[in-house]
DNA sequence: GCCAATCCGGACCAGCAAGGTCCGGTTTCC
DNA sequence: GGAAACCGGACCTTGCTGGTCCGGATTGGC
């Protein structure tokens, strides 16, 4: 279907919410402040953390800080973050040839100019615009808007 | 994963395959040249034909046949009639909230902008650019393992 | 110096959708 | 009339995602 994880989009709320409150939040917290569950929360903000997204201080009195603002942090790399590498196909996550059709396959490895289209839609959209949505004329992205059905 | 599903592959395959043979072809004819298991093939075939990508002719000597020349057909149509209306987030498939998070969710309905810039990305691309590289070294592409950065 | 709070790194389990197969029915050509 | 082929389902299985939990390590406060 072309989607990416829930753990995803929990990552942009929780995101938005920790540059919204500044500083150093706990998980609990952060759950709290959105609603989520607290194992869901301390799962995505790990995540987050191993990736280098936030920052994890241990030990009481810690927590997680963002150590990039939302407007400098690309969507490519939370979905990285989360979901692992993009790319559209299970061709190219193997590695090597577990494609019984490699022979007769004509697509092999041609869904790279794909892939690479997609990294660059996403990487031109940082997660402040998804965020925090200016009040007034916030969409003043290029982007062709073609919507098939 | 943020990955299209294998049928969606499959049915670039197919196509690909049913543009080099050219003319009408059958469901099994097809499977047996890309090396893919009969149903499958005739499941995707069948998606295709209801979303009009392909023509299904019946009866004896029938079989499928392109409706338009591959370079004609943008990437995001096959991906729209096997894997259904682009769109990356749950949030947007219901229409209306069934997110019990929704008063505190500040993401609400902010993928918009994300799901455009993806459908401009995959409209650009044709079926024709990916089943047909460059005749010349179309063989020299040594898997290309994992994408990421 | 001890205790509590908090992150860290796993393992673990349930639910669901995708992948794949099969069957009966219908249409058309030989 | 029979065979070939599409059509439209239902069906089952597998794998992954989503979500929870636990023990261990680390740090600040009393």
């Amino acid at each position: 279907m072309l989607r990416v994880s829930k753990l995803t989009d929990y990552a942009v709320v929780v995101l938005s919410r920790l540059e919204a409150e500044g500083g150093v939040q706990t998980a609990p917290g952060l759950a709290a402040a959105t609603g989520l569950a607290e194992p869901t929360v301390a799962k995505v903000l790990k995540m987050l953390a191993q990736a280098g997204l936030v920052e994890g201080l241990r030990g009481a009195r810690g927590g997680y800080k963002l150590v990039r603002p939302l407007g400098a942090l690309p969507l490519s790399e939370v979905i990285v973050a989360i979901d692992g590498p993009i790319a559209l196909t299970a061709c190219v996550d193997g590695g090597f040839g577990l494609c019984e059709a490699e022979h007769v396959c004509p697509v092999r490895g041609r869904w790279d100019p794909v892939n690479a289209a997609i990294r660059g839609a996403l990487s031109a959209i940082t997660v402040a615009e998804i965020a925090m949505p200016k009040p007034a004329n916030a969409m003043s992205l290029p982007v062709p808007v073609l919507v098939a059905e």
